[in-house]
DNA sequence: CGGAGATTCAACCATTTGGTTTAGTATAGG
DNA sequence: CCTATACTAAACCAAATGGTTGAATCTCCG
């Protein structure tokens, strides 16, 4: 078995949505270089350290981060899989775009009223 | 200029937020396969057309659809670049779950509490 | 013309989201 | 023990989401 050790589940509606938000993105953007504590993590943003928590909250139950506490500190890093798995979903659609990415521009011109 | 001829932005947030709803993707899935009508994709849908048209104005303004009136149908069409950037961004991240994915489970064995 | 089909508009509603503030708990360390 | 650090909890708020209903609007066609 190669699932999770701790949730299976982690679906594509909360990963996506964990990613739809810019602060979130930056979030995982800055845990793939390193683990993070918290109040780190918190440092670039212009909000308060509970709205952080709420963000990495978000991210947590999308599985995207787990945690260790170390000491006072709640140590942060980004889990891997459920971005793998929302990229397997989009790549399925790679045939598609593949296939009709040239004849958008007909598609289009066909009849332009918005 | 490679961009697209409607609208360059059609931002990751947007993209995102589009795919993070169970109803939004599978109109995705379902436009992938071929063009359609409002009230045929509504079809399948436990909820009513306006609801539905609702969910498709979603993905329009996130530039993942397109549509053209052919009569008094609204013929609409998956738009296939918005998704190559979501899939471009969770790429980049690519080389750390290769690198990182085996190391996950060390990590959390480390202190499991919450 | 007149009706039916396809879509849209507007008002309304409950819930979720993203943020705040203020206060609380827990641990490190002099 | 005391204090500063790190985080958590709770109450609150405005705005966005996801849905409904009911009434337009527009177009096809007999």
């Amino acid at each position: 078995m190669v699932e999770s050790p701790q949730r299976a589940g982690a679906d594509l509606d909360s990963v996506f949505k964990a990613l739809a938000d810019p602060t979130r993105r930056a979030i995982v953007a800055s845990l793939a270089g390193a683990e993070a504590s918290l109040t780190t993590v918190a440092g670039p943003f212009e909000m308060t350290l509970p709205a952080v928590a709420k963000h990495v909250g978000v991210l947590e139950r999308a599985g995207l981060v787990a945690h260790v506490r170390v000491g006072r500190e709640k140590r942060l890093r980004l889990v891997a899989r459920p971005l793998g798995e929302a990229e397997r979903w989009l790549e399925s659609y790679r045939s598609f775009w593949d296939d009709r990415l040239a004849s958008l521009d007909t598609f289009l011109a066909r009849d332009q009223r918005t």
